[in-house]
DNA sequence: ACCAGAGGGTCCGTTAGACGGACCGCAACA
DNA sequence: TGTTGCGGTCCGTCTAACGGACCCTCTGGT
Protein backbone atom coordinates (compact mmCIF):
# COMPACT_ATOMS: atom_id res chain seq x y z
CA UNK A 1 0.00 0.00 0.00
CA UNK A 2 1.83 3.09 -0.93
CA UNK A 3 0.93 6.32 0.12
CA UNK A 4 -0.85 7.12 -2.98
CA UNK A 5 -3.18 4.53 -1.80
CA UNK A 6 -4.79 6.77 0.25
CA UNK A 7 -7.54 9.95 -0.20
CA UNK A 8 -5.96 13.17 -0.90
CA UNK A 9 -8.78 15.38 0.67
CA UNK A 10 -9.02 12.93 3.72
CA UNK A 11 -5.74 13.34 4.39
CA UNK A 12 -5.55 17.02 3.90
CA UNK A 13 -8.61 17.82 6.16
CA UNK A 14 -6.93 15.55 8.58
CA UNK A 15 -3.46 17.53 8.56
CA UNK A 16 -6.25 20.59 9.77
CA UNK A 17 -7.50 18.74 12.48
CA UNK A 18 -3.73 18.02 13.38
CA UNK A 19 -3.23 21.80 13.88
CA UNK A 20 -5.74 21.33 16.72
CA UNK A 21 -3.31 21.57 20.03
CA UNK A 22 -3.45 22.46 23.43
CA UNK A 23 -1.94 25.71 23.37
CA UNK A 24 -3.92 27.23 20.01
CA UNK A 25 -7.68 24.95 19.81
CA UNK A 26 -9.04 28.13 18.02
CA UNK A 27 -8.33 28.04 14.21
CA UNK A 28 -8.69 30.14 11.19
CA UNK A 29 -9.11 29.91 7.68
CA UNK A 30 -5.44 31.98 6.99
CA UNK A 31 -3.89 29.88 9.44
CA UNK A 32 -4.91 26.90 8.37
CA UNK A 33 -4.18 27.41 4.59
CA UNK A 34 -0.37 28.63 5.32
CA UNK A 35 0.25 25.56 7.93
CA UNK A 36 -0.75 23.12 5.51
CA UNK A 37 0.74 24.86 2.35
CA UNK A 38 -2.88 24.92 0.52
CA UNK A 39 -4.52 27.97 -1.09
CA UNK A 40 -7.19 29.58 0.73
CA UNK A 41 -10.09 28.43 -1.27
CA UNK A 42 -9.10 24.55 -1.13
CA UNK A 43 -8.58 24.82 2.90
CA UNK A 44 -11.66 26.57 3.20
CA UNK A 45 -14.06 23.77 1.66
CA UNK A 46 -11.98 21.26 3.98
CA UNK A 47 -13.11 23.54 7.11
CA UNK A 48 -16.53 23.91 6.00
CA UNK A 49 -16.69 20.34 5.43
CA UNK A 50 -15.45 19.56 8.82
CA UNK A 51 -17.88 22.00 10.27
CA UNK A 52 -20.69 21.09 8.55
CA UNK A 53 -20.55 17.42 10.03
CA UNK A 54 -19.69 19.03 13.42
CA UNK A 55 -16.78 18.16 13.96
CA UNK A 56 -15.27 21.68 14.22
CA UNK A 57 -18.02 24.81 14.88
CA UNK A 58 -16.93 28.25 13.92
CA UNK A 59 -18.58 31.45 13.65
CA UNK A 60 -17.30 35.06 12.15
CA UNK A 61 -14.31 32.49 10.55
CA UNK A 62 -13.29 31.16 14.05
CA UNK A 63 -12.83 27.33 13.80
CA UNK A 64 -13.13 25.76 17.26
CA UNK A 65 -13.60 21.78 18.53
CA UNK A 66 -16.65 20.44 17.75
CA UNK A 67 -19.18 18.11 19.52
CA UNK A 68 -18.13 15.32 17.44
CA UNK A 69 -14.50 15.16 18.99
CA UNK A 70 -16.00 14.59 22.54
CA UNK A 71 -17.87 12.09 20.93
CA UNK A 72 -14.86 10.41 19.57
CA UNK A 73 -13.10 10.91 22.71
CA UNK A 74 -15.21 9.01 25.08
CA UNK A 75 -15.37 6.10 22.02
CA UNK A 76 -11.65 6.20 21.94
CA UNK A 77 -10.37 6.71 25.55
CA UNK A 78 -12.91 3.33 26.74
CA UNK A 79 -11.34 1.72 23.56
CA UNK A 80 -7.93 2.26 25.00
CA UNK A 81 -9.26 1.40 28.88
CA UNK A 82 -8.00 4.92 30.02
CA UNK A 83 -10.59 6.40 31.89
CA UNK A 84 -10.86 9.67 32.82
CA UNK A 85 -9.44 9.24 36.70
CA UNK A 86 -5.95 7.84 34.31
CA UNK A 87 -5.25 11.51 33.64
CA UNK A 88 -5.35 12.47 36.66
CA UNK A 89 -2.95 9.73 38.25
CA UNK A 90 -0.50 10.72 35.74
CA UNK A 91 -0.78 14.75 36.52
CA UNK A 92 0.33 14.12 39.89
CA UNK A 93 3.69 11.53 39.10
CA UNK A 94 3.96 14.99 36.53
CA UNK A 95 3.72 17.25 39.28
CA UNK A 96 6.17 15.14 41.81
CA UNK A 97 8.53 14.68 39.56
CA UNK A 98 8.27 18.28 37.30
CA UNK A 99 8.72 16.02 34.29
CA UNK A 100 7.12 14.43 31.48
CA UNK A 101 5.03 11.22 31.82
CA UNK A 102 3.73 9.23 29.21
CA UNK A 103 2.29 6.14 28.23
CA UNK A 104 3.30 4.12 25.58
CA UNK A 105 1.97 1.14 23.66
CA UNK A 106 3.51 -0.95 20.54
CA UNK A 107 2.08 -0.78 17.48
CA UNK A 108 4.62 -3.72 15.54
CA UNK A 109 8.11 -1.75 15.06
CA UNK A 110 6.94 1.23 16.77
CA UNK A 111 5.86 2.58 20.24
CA UNK A 112 2.64 5.30 20.38
CA UNK A 113 2.33 7.64 23.30
CA UNK A 114 -1.59 7.48 24.03
CA UNK A 115 -1.83 9.50 27.24
CA UNK A 116 0.82 11.98 28.72
CA UNK A 117 1.09 14.91 31.12
CA UNK A 118 3.30 17.33 31.89
CA UNK A 119 5.75 18.57 34.92
CA UNK A 120 6.06 22.16 35.45
CA UNK A 121 9.97 22.53 34.33
CA UNK A 122 9.75 24.92 31.60
CA UNK A 123 12.65 22.51 29.96
CA UNK A 124 10.54 19.59 29.35
CA UNK A 125 10.60 16.83 27.02
CA UNK A 126 7.88 16.98 24.85
CA UNK A 127 5.95 13.77 23.31
CA UNK A 128 2.28 14.53 22.15
CA UNK A 129 -0.66 11.74 22.17
CA UNK A 130 -0.10 9.91 18.55
CA UNK A 131 3.60 10.54 18.23
CA UNK A 132 5.18 7.47 17.37
CA UNK A 133 8.32 6.51 18.12
CA UNK A 134 10.92 3.66 17.20
CA UNK A 135 11.72 0.45 19.28
CA UNK A 136 15.66 0.70 18.85
CA UNK A 137 16.02 3.16 21.32
CA UNK A 138 14.98 4.56 24.66
CA UNK A 139 13.44 3.87 27.99
CA UNK A 140 10.23 2.58 27.17
CA UNK A 141 11.41 0.89 23.69
CA UNK A 142 13.16 -1.57 26.43
CA UNK A 143 9.83 -2.86 28.22
CA UNK A 144 8.25 -3.74 25.02
CA UNK A 145 11.46 -5.42 23.48
CA UNK A 146 11.70 -7.56 26.50
CA UNK A 147 7.73 -8.62 26.78
CA UNK A 148 8.28 -9.33 22.82
CA UNK A 149 9.30 -12.24 21.05
CA UNK A 150 12.52 -13.20 19.80
CA UNK A 151 11.64 -12.58 16.07
CA UNK A 152 10.93 -9.14 17.75
CA UNK A 153 14.06 -8.39 18.25
CA UNK A 154 15.32 -9.56 14.92
CA UNK A 155 12.97 -7.01 13.34
CA UNK A 156 14.08 -3.75 15.58
CA UNK A 157 17.82 -4.48 15.10
CA UNK A 158 16.70 -5.16 11.21
CA UNK A 159 15.91 -1.61 11.22
CA UNK A 160 17.83 0.02 13.41
CA UNK A 161 20.35 2.82 12.32
CA UNK A 162 22.80 1.10 14.24
CA UNK A 163 22.88 -1.56 11.91
CA UNK A 164 21.89 -5.65 12.78
CA UNK A 165 24.84 -5.38 14.99
CA UNK A 166 22.72 -3.29 17.43
CA UNK A 167 20.87 -6.96 18.14
CA UNK A 168 23.81 -7.56 20.62
CA UNK A 169 22.58 -4.50 22.66
CA UNK A 170 19.45 -5.08 22.20
CA UNK A 171 19.69 -8.61 24.37
CA UNK A 172 21.39 -6.68 27.06
CA UNK A 173 18.99 -4.89 27.41
CA UNK A 174 16.15 -6.99 27.27
CA UNK A 175 18.46 -9.20 29.93
CA UNK A 176 18.37 -5.59 32.43
CA UNK A 177 15.01 -5.43 32.07
CA UNK A 178 13.90 -9.09 33.15
CA UNK A 179 16.29 -9.19 35.75
CA UNK A 180 15.58 -5.56 37.54
CA UNK A 181 11.66 -5.01 36.39
CA UNK A 182 12.57 -1.21 34.80
CA UNK A 183 14.72 0.08 32.04
CA UNK A 184 16.43 3.82 31.80
CA UNK A 185 17.93 5.74 28.39
CA UNK A 186 19.99 7.80 28.36
CA UNK A 187 20.54 10.12 24.85
CA UNK A 188 19.61 7.19 23.33
CA UNK A 189 17.71 8.18 20.53
CA UNK A 190 17.99 11.58 21.13
CA UNK A 191 20.92 14.07 22.67
CA UNK A 192 20.38 15.47 26.63
CA UNK A 193 17.25 13.41 26.78
CA UNK A 194 16.78 11.01 29.45
CA UNK A 195 14.07 8.80 30.50
CA UNK A 196 12.97 5.81 33.17
CA UNK A 197 10.08 3.36 32.70
CA UNK A 198 8.48 0.54 34.04
CA UNK A 199 5.57 -1.57 33.26
CA UNK A 200 1.46 -1.64 33.92
CA UNK A 201 0.23 -4.18 34.63
CA UNK A 202 -0.75 -5.99 31.62
CA UNK A 203 -3.94 -7.62 33.55
CA UNK A 204 -5.65 -4.39 34.05
CA UNK A 205 -5.79 -3.07 30.40
CA UNK A 206 -7.17 -6.05 28.82
CA UNK A 207 -3.72 -7.53 28.31
CA UNK A 208 -2.05 -5.05 26.47
CA UNK A 209 1.83 -4.28 27.36
CA UNK A 210 1.88 -0.77 28.22
CA UNK A 211 4.79 1.39 29.26
CA UNK A 212 4.94 4.18 31.27
CA UNK A 213 7.92 6.36 31.47
CA UNK A 214 9.02 9.78 32.85
CA UNK A 215 11.38 11.88 30.81
CA UNK A 216 13.49 14.87 30.54
CA UNK A 217 16.76 16.68 30.10
CA UNK A 218 19.39 14.14 31.63
CA UNK A 219 20.96 16.53 33.56
CA UNK A 220 17.94 15.87 35.94
CA UNK A 221 18.09 12.20 35.88
CA UNK A 222 21.34 11.84 37.87
CA UNK A 223 22.55 8.68 39.70
CA UNK A 224 21.05 9.71 42.87
CA UNK A 225 17.24 10.68 41.04
CA UNK A 226 16.88 8.10 39.98
CA UNK A 227 15.85 5.72 42.91
CA UNK A 228 12.98 8.59 43.32
CA UNK A 229 11.71 8.79 39.97
CA UNK A 230 11.63 5.03 40.07
CA UNK A 231 9.17 5.40 42.89
CA UNK A 232 6.93 7.69 41.41
CA UNK A 233 6.61 5.50 38.73
CA UNK A 234 6.11 2.92 40.30
CA UNK A 235 3.26 4.06 42.66
CA UNK A 236 1.66 5.33 39.40
CA UNK A 237 1.85 2.36 37.68
CA UNK A 238 -0.10 0.34 40.76
CA UNK A 239 -2.64 3.44 40.86
CA UNK A 240 -3.45 2.91 37.32
CA UNK A 241 -3.42 -0.91 37.26
CA UNK A 242 -5.66 -1.02 40.55
CA UNK A 243 -7.66 1.90 39.06
CA UNK A 244 -8.68 -0.08 36.18
CA UNK A 245 -8.88 -3.56 38.34
CA UNK A 246 -11.89 -1.60 40.57
CA UNK A 247 -13.93 -0.68 37.73
CA UNK A 248 -13.64 -4.13 36.14
CA UNK A 249 -16.92 -3.47 34.40
CA UNK A 250 -14.14 -3.42 31.69
CA UNK A 251 -15.15 -5.91 28.66
CA UNK A 252 -12.64 -7.57 26.41
CA UNK A 253 -12.59 -5.16 23.59
CA UNK A 254 -11.61 -5.42 20.23
CA UNK A 255 -8.00 -3.40 20.52
CA UNK A 256 -6.84 -6.11 23.33
CA UNK A 257 -6.04 -8.57 20.80
CA UNK A 258 -5.31 -5.87 17.98
CA UNK A 259 -2.50 -4.32 19.45
CA UNK A 260 -0.87 -7.62 21.26
CA UNK A 261 -1.18 -8.33 17.69
CA UNK A 262 2.38 -9.16 16.02
CA UNK A 263 2.99 -8.06 12.03
CA UNK A 264 4.79 -4.84 10.88
CA UNK A 265 3.04 -1.72 9.93
CA UNK B 1 -22.98 27.37 1.65
CA UNK B 2 -25.03 24.35 -0.56
CA UNK B 3 -24.04 20.78 0.69
CA UNK B 4 -22.37 20.28 -2.73
CA UNK B 5 -19.73 22.75 -1.51
CA UNK B 6 -18.46 20.09 0.83
CA UNK B 7 -15.88 17.53 0.33
CA UNK B 8 -17.16 14.70 -0.82
CA UNK B 9 -14.93 11.82 0.30
CA UNK B 10 -13.99 13.79 3.81
CA UNK B 11 -17.68 13.27 4.22
CA UNK B 12 -17.72 9.70 3.67
CA UNK B 13 -14.57 9.20 5.44
CA UNK B 14 -16.55 10.95 8.11
CA UNK B 15 -19.56 8.92 7.51
CA UNK B 16 -17.23 6.24 8.57
CA UNK B 17 -15.57 7.05 11.71
CA UNK B 18 -19.32 8.35 13.11
CA UNK B 19 -19.69 4.07 12.97
CA UNK B 20 -17.69 4.04 16.09
CA UNK B 21 -20.45 3.82 18.91
CA UNK B 22 -19.53 2.83 22.55
CA UNK B 23 -20.83 -0.21 21.73
CA UNK B 24 -19.25 -1.42 18.61
CA UNK B 25 -15.27 0.52 18.53
CA UNK B 26 -14.36 -2.37 16.07
CA UNK B 27 -15.44 -1.50 12.53
CA UNK B 28 -14.70 -4.16 9.55
CA UNK B 29 -14.34 -3.35 5.92
CA UNK B 30 -17.77 -5.24 4.52
CA UNK B 31 -19.49 -3.54 8.08
CA UNK B 32 -18.62 -0.04 6.95
CA UNK B 33 -19.35 -0.93 3.25
CA UNK B 34 -22.65 -1.81 4.08
CA UNK B 35 -23.19 0.62 6.69
CA UNK B 36 -22.05 3.77 4.55
CA UNK B 37 -23.82 2.08 1.79
CA UNK B 38 -20.34 2.28 -0.73
CA UNK B 39 -18.18 -0.26 -2.65
CA UNK B 40 -15.81 -1.59 -1.26
CA UNK B 41 -13.07 -0.70 -2.69
CA UNK B 42 -13.96 2.69 -1.94
CA UNK B 43 -14.27 2.21 1.94
CA UNK B 44 -11.21 0.52 1.77
CA UNK B 45 -9.41 3.21 0.30
CA UNK B 46 -10.48 5.52 3.29
CA UNK B 47 -10.06 3.14 6.07
CA UNK B 48 -6.65 3.17 4.91
CA UNK B 49 -6.29 6.82 4.88
CA UNK B 50 -7.49 7.02 8.54
CA UNK B 51 -5.33 4.45 9.85
CA UNK B 52 -2.07 5.51 7.81
CA UNK B 53 -2.96 8.74 9.44
CA UNK B 54 -3.38 7.18 12.82
CA UNK B 55 -7.43 8.14 13.32
CA UNK B 56 -7.84 4.34 13.04
CA UNK B 57 -5.89 1.26 13.92
CA UNK B 58 -5.70 -1.82 12.01
CA UNK B 59 -4.68 -5.47 12.25
CA UNK B 60 -5.93 -8.48 10.38
CA UNK B 61 -8.85 -6.11 8.55
CA UNK B 62 -10.06 -4.86 12.41
CA UNK B 63 -10.15 -1.03 12.71
CA UNK B 64 -10.04 0.47 15.99
CA UNK B 65 -10.05 3.91 17.51
CA UNK B 66 -6.53 5.31 17.13
CA UNK B 67 -4.35 7.65 19.00
CA UNK B 68 -5.18 10.70 17.21
CA UNK B 69 -8.63 10.05 17.99
CA UNK B 70 -7.25 10.33 22.13
CA UNK B 71 -5.03 13.54 21.21
CA UNK B 72 -8.50 15.11 20.09
CA UNK B 73 -10.00 13.85 23.20
CA UNK B 74 -7.98 15.64 25.10
CA UNK B 75 -8.11 18.86 23.34
CA UNK B 76 -12.10 18.84 22.60
CA UNK B 77 -12.61 18.23 26.70
CA UNK B 78 -10.34 21.73 27.08
CA UNK B 79 -11.82 23.65 24.99
CA UNK B 80 -15.48 22.80 26.27
CA UNK B 81 -14.27 23.05 29.86
CA UNK B 82 -15.37 19.66 30.43
CA UNK B 83 -12.47 18.23 32.36
CA UNK B 84 -12.65 14.66 33.14
CA UNK B 85 -14.27 15.16 36.49
CA UNK B 86 -17.09 16.35 34.99
CA UNK B 87 -18.14 12.99 33.29
CA UNK B 88 -18.19 11.35 37.25
CA UNK B 89 -20.55 14.24 38.41
CA UNK B 90 -22.56 13.21 35.47
CA UNK B 91 -22.41 9.39 36.65
CA UNK B 92 -23.57 9.87 39.62
CA UNK B 93 -26.26 11.84 38.70
CA UNK B 94 -27.47 9.38 36.61
CA UNK B 95 -27.13 6.37 38.77
CA UNK B 96 -28.76 8.20 41.62
CA UNK B 97 -31.94 8.86 39.38
CA UNK B 98 -31.39 6.03 36.97
CA UNK B 99 -32.59 8.08 33.85
CA UNK B 100 -30.18 9.97 31.07
CA UNK B 101 -28.22 13.16 32.20
CA UNK B 102 -27.66 15.49 29.21
CA UNK B 103 -25.20 18.84 28.83
CA UNK B 104 -26.44 21.08 26.38
CA UNK B 105 -25.11 24.31 24.48
CA UNK B 106 -27.21 26.56 21.78
CA UNK B 107 -25.83 26.58 18.59
CA UNK B 108 -27.67 28.92 16.23
CA UNK B 109 -31.07 27.98 16.68
CA UNK B 110 -29.72 24.83 17.92
CA UNK B 111 -29.05 22.72 21.24
CA UNK B 112 -26.17 20.44 20.95
CA UNK B 113 -25.29 17.35 22.97
CA UNK B 114 -21.80 17.63 24.47
CA UNK B 115 -21.89 15.46 27.63
CA UNK B 116 -24.21 12.01 28.50
CA UNK B 117 -24.09 9.75 31.11
CA UNK B 118 -26.92 6.86 31.03
CA UNK B 119 -29.04 5.04 33.65
CA UNK B 120 -29.76 1.67 34.98
CA UNK B 121 -32.66 1.52 33.26
CA UNK B 122 -33.54 -0.38 30.53
CA UNK B 123 -35.79 1.81 28.93
CA UNK B 124 -34.40 5.02 28.41
CA UNK B 125 -34.01 8.48 26.53
CA UNK B 126 -30.83 8.06 24.64
CA UNK B 127 -29.02 11.34 22.93
CA UNK B 128 -25.70 10.90 22.14
CA UNK B 129 -22.68 13.54 22.36
CA UNK B 130 -23.06 15.50 19.01
CA UNK B 131 -26.90 15.45 18.50
CA UNK B 132 -28.77 18.33 17.42
CA UNK B 133 -31.81 18.96 18.63
CA UNK B 134 -34.26 21.92 17.75
CA UNK B 135 -34.91 25.15 20.54
CA UNK B 136 -39.04 24.80 19.56
CA UNK B 137 -39.40 22.47 22.47
CA UNK B 138 -37.73 20.52 25.41
CA UNK B 139 -36.89 21.13 28.67
CA UNK B 140 -33.58 22.52 27.86
CA UNK B 141 -35.14 24.35 25.15
CA UNK B 142 -36.44 26.70 27.38
CA UNK B 143 -33.28 27.46 29.39
CA UNK B 144 -31.46 28.83 26.53
CA UNK B 145 -34.58 30.57 24.96
CA UNK B 146 -34.75 32.24 28.03
CA UNK B 147 -31.20 33.05 28.12
CA UNK B 148 -31.27 34.46 24.29
CA UNK B 149 -32.31 37.44 22.89
CA UNK B 150 -36.19 38.60 21.98
CA UNK B 151 -34.60 38.02 18.46
CA UNK B 152 -33.83 34.26 19.11
CA UNK B 153 -37.42 33.74 20.47
CA UNK B 154 -39.03 35.18 17.05
CA UNK B 155 -36.64 33.21 14.61
CA UNK B 156 -37.29 29.78 16.39
CA UNK B 157 -41.12 30.62 16.28
CA UNK B 158 -40.35 31.19 12.41
CA UNK B 159 -39.18 27.83 11.86
CA UNK B 160 -41.19 25.39 14.28
CA UNK B 161 -43.38 23.06 13.10
CA UNK B 162 -46.52 24.28 15.19
CA UNK B 163 -45.93 27.63 12.89
CA UNK B 164 -45.26 31.65 13.86
CA UNK B 165 -48.22 30.74 16.35
CA UNK B 166 -45.78 29.04 18.74
CA UNK B 167 -44.42 32.27 19.03
CA UNK B 168 -46.90 33.08 22.60
CA UNK B 169 -46.24 29.10 23.75
CA UNK B 170 -42.47 30.56 24.10
CA UNK B 171 -43.10 33.11 25.67
CA UNK B 172 -45.15 31.71 28.14
CA UNK B 173 -42.52 28.83 28.47
CA UNK B 174 -39.26 31.74 28.88
CA UNK B 175 -41.73 33.68 31.64
CA UNK B 176 -41.88 29.87 33.41
CA UNK B 177 -37.95 29.79 33.44
CA UNK B 178 -37.28 33.27 34.58
CA UNK B 179 -39.84 32.42 37.58
CA UNK B 180 -38.76 29.47 38.82
CA UNK B 181 -34.93 28.73 37.31
CA UNK B 182 -35.89 25.17 36.15
CA UNK B 183 -38.33 23.59 32.82
CA UNK B 184 -39.73 20.98 32.56
CA UNK B 185 -41.71 19.03 29.11
CA UNK B 186 -43.57 16.25 28.40
CA UNK B 187 -43.91 14.84 24.83
CA UNK B 188 -43.15 18.12 23.48
CA UNK B 189 -40.97 17.22 20.97
CA UNK B 190 -41.42 13.63 20.74
CA UNK B 191 -43.29 11.35 22.38
CA UNK B 192 -43.40 9.62 25.73
CA UNK B 193 -40.11 11.53 26.59
CA UNK B 194 -40.08 13.91 29.43
CA UNK B 195 -37.53 16.08 30.77
CA UNK B 196 -36.32 18.50 33.12
CA UNK B 197 -33.35 21.21 32.84
CA UNK B 198 -31.80 23.68 35.05
CA UNK B 199 -28.83 25.95 34.03
CA UNK B 200 -25.43 25.71 35.18
CA UNK B 201 -23.98 29.22 36.18
CA UNK B 202 -22.53 30.18 33.27
CA UNK B 203 -19.26 31.76 35.21
CA UNK B 204 -17.48 28.80 35.98
CA UNK B 205 -18.10 27.62 31.95
CA UNK B 206 -16.14 30.65 30.37
CA UNK B 207 -19.72 32.68 30.23
CA UNK B 208 -21.08 29.58 27.88
CA UNK B 209 -24.59 29.04 28.64
CA UNK B 210 -24.96 25.42 29.56
CA UNK B 211 -28.32 23.41 29.83
CA UNK B 212 -27.53 19.71 32.64
CA UNK B 213 -31.28 17.84 31.91
CA UNK B 214 -32.13 14.68 33.10
CA UNK B 215 -34.51 12.75 30.65
CA UNK B 216 -36.60 9.75 30.24
CA UNK B 217 -40.00 8.12 29.69
CA UNK B 218 -43.25 10.38 30.73
CA UNK B 219 -44.15 7.45 33.13
CA UNK B 220 -41.08 7.98 35.34
CA UNK B 221 -41.40 11.77 35.45
CA UNK B 222 -44.77 12.36 37.66
CA UNK B 223 -45.72 15.13 39.34
CA UNK B 224 -44.49 13.36 42.81
CA UNK B 225 -41.29 12.80 41.50
CA UNK B 226 -39.86 16.18 40.09
CA UNK B 227 -38.91 17.76 43.40
CA UNK B 228 -36.55 14.20 43.74
CA UNK B 229 -35.39 14.97 40.56
CA UNK B 230 -34.91 18.33 40.35
CA UNK B 231 -32.62 18.44 43.66
CA UNK B 232 -30.53 15.87 42.11
CA UNK B 233 -30.63 18.09 38.99
CA UNK B 234 -29.18 21.47 41.01
CA UNK B 235 -26.71 19.32 43.11
CA UNK B 236 -25.06 18.34 39.98
CA UNK B 237 -25.33 21.63 38.47
CA UNK B 238 -23.90 22.96 41.54
CA UNK B 239 -20.79 20.36 41.69
CA UNK B 240 -20.34 21.02 38.22
CA UNK B 241 -19.85 24.89 38.73
CA UNK B 242 -17.82 24.11 41.61
CA UNK B 243 -15.41 22.01 40.25
CA UNK B 244 -14.70 24.04 37.36
CA UNK B 245 -14.24 26.85 39.47
CA UNK B 246 -11.92 25.29 41.07
CA UNK B 247 -9.78 24.58 38.69
CA UNK B 248 -9.82 28.01 37.56
CA UNK B 249 -6.43 27.46 35.61
CA UNK B 250 -9.20 27.76 32.85
CA UNK B 251 -8.06 29.90 30.40
CA UNK B 252 -10.89 32.41 28.41
CA UNK B 253 -11.15 29.75 25.35
CA UNK B 254 -11.60 30.31 21.71
CA UNK B 255 -14.72 28.65 22.01
CA UNK B 256 -16.32 31.01 24.67
CA UNK B 257 -17.03 33.92 22.77
CA UNK B 258 -17.67 31.79 20.17
CA UNK B 259 -20.74 29.87 21.42
CA UNK B 260 -22.62 32.41 23.05
CA UNK B 261 -22.29 34.71 19.58
CA UNK B 262 -25.55 35.02 17.85
CA UNK B 263 -26.24 34.07 13.73
CA UNK B 264 -28.01 31.24 12.98
CA UNK B 265 -25.98 28.55 11.28
C1' DA C 1 -12.77 60.82 5.22
C1' DC C 2 -10.15 58.12 2.64
C1' DC C 3 -7.03 54.56 1.60
C1' DA C 4 -4.34 50.19 2.19
C1' DG C 5 -4.02 45.72 3.66
C1' DA C 6 -5.58 41.55 5.46
C1' DG C 7 -8.91 38.21 6.11
C1' DG C 8 -13.19 35.45 5.07
C1' DG C 9 -15.72 33.81 1.47
C1' DT C 10 -17.64 32.94 -3.82
C1' DC C 11 -17.35 31.60 -8.79
C1' DC C 12 -16.23 28.62 -12.38
C1' DG C 13 -13.30 26.25 -16.03
C1' DT C 14 -9.74 22.62 -15.86
C1' DT C 15 -7.75 18.27 -14.98
C1' DA C 16 -5.81 15.27 -11.75
C1' DG C 17 -7.13 12.12 -8.69
C1' DA C 18 -10.94 9.71 -6.59
C1' DC C 19 -13.97 6.19 -7.94
C1' DG C 20 -15.79 1.51 -8.30
C1' DG C 21 -16.42 -2.84 -11.16
C1' DA C 22 -13.76 -6.92 -12.00
C1' DC C 23 -10.70 -9.70 -9.97
C1' DC C 24 -7.50 -12.32 -6.56
C1' DG C 25 -6.18 -15.21 -2.48
C1' DC C 26 -7.43 -17.00 1.66
C1' DA C 27 -10.09 -19.27 5.35
C1' DA C 28 -14.07 -21.45 7.10
C1' DC C 29 -17.47 -24.59 6.18
C1' DA C 30 -20.20 -28.27 4.17
C1' DT D 1 -13.71 -30.08 -3.12
C1' DG D 2 -16.99 -26.74 -4.26
C1' DT D 3 -18.93 -22.57 -2.08
C1' DT D 4 -19.39 -18.54 0.44
C1' DG D 5 -17.73 -14.46 2.70
C1' DC D 6 -14.06 -11.67 3.62
C1' DG D 7 -9.98 -8.38 3.11
C1' DG D 8 -7.48 -6.54 -0.32
C1' DT D 9 -5.45 -5.16 -5.44
C1' DC D 10 -5.71 -3.35 -10.27
C1' DC D 11 -6.72 -0.09 -13.61
C1' DG D 12 -9.60 2.59 -17.09
C1' DT D 13 -13.26 6.17 -16.68
C1' DC D 14 -15.09 10.52 -15.65
C1' DT D 15 -16.65 13.21 -11.94
C1' DA D 16 -15.84 16.05 -8.40
C1' DA D 17 -12.12 18.25 -6.11
C1' DC D 18 -9.11 21.91 -7.16
C1' DG D 19 -7.27 26.60 -7.10
C1' DG D 20 -6.65 31.18 -9.53
C1' DA D 21 -9.22 35.35 -9.98
C1' DC D 22 -12.32 37.97 -7.79
C1' DC D 23 -15.43 40.28 -4.18
C1' DC D 24 -16.78 42.13 0.30
C1' DT D 25 -15.98 43.66 4.95
C1' DC D 26 -13.53 45.14 8.62
C1' DT D 27 -9.71 47.53 10.86
C1' DG D 28 -6.12 50.66 11.54
C1' DG D 29 -3.55 54.49 9.91
C1' DT D 30 -3.18 59.35 8.64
Amino acid sequence: MADGDTVRSVRRALDILFLLTDERPVLTLTDCARAVGLPKTTTLRLLQTLERTGVLWSDNGRYVPGPALLRWSRIASDAWLLPPGVQHILDTAARETGETVNVYVRKGLQRVCIAHAQGPHSLRHVVRVGDELPLWAGASAKIFLAEGPDQLLDDVAACSPHGPAHRATLDAWVADVRRDGWAVSHAEREDLISAISVRIDPAALGGVVTALSISGPSTRFTEAKLPELLATLRRAAARIAHHNAGQSTAQPLGITRLISGEGAT
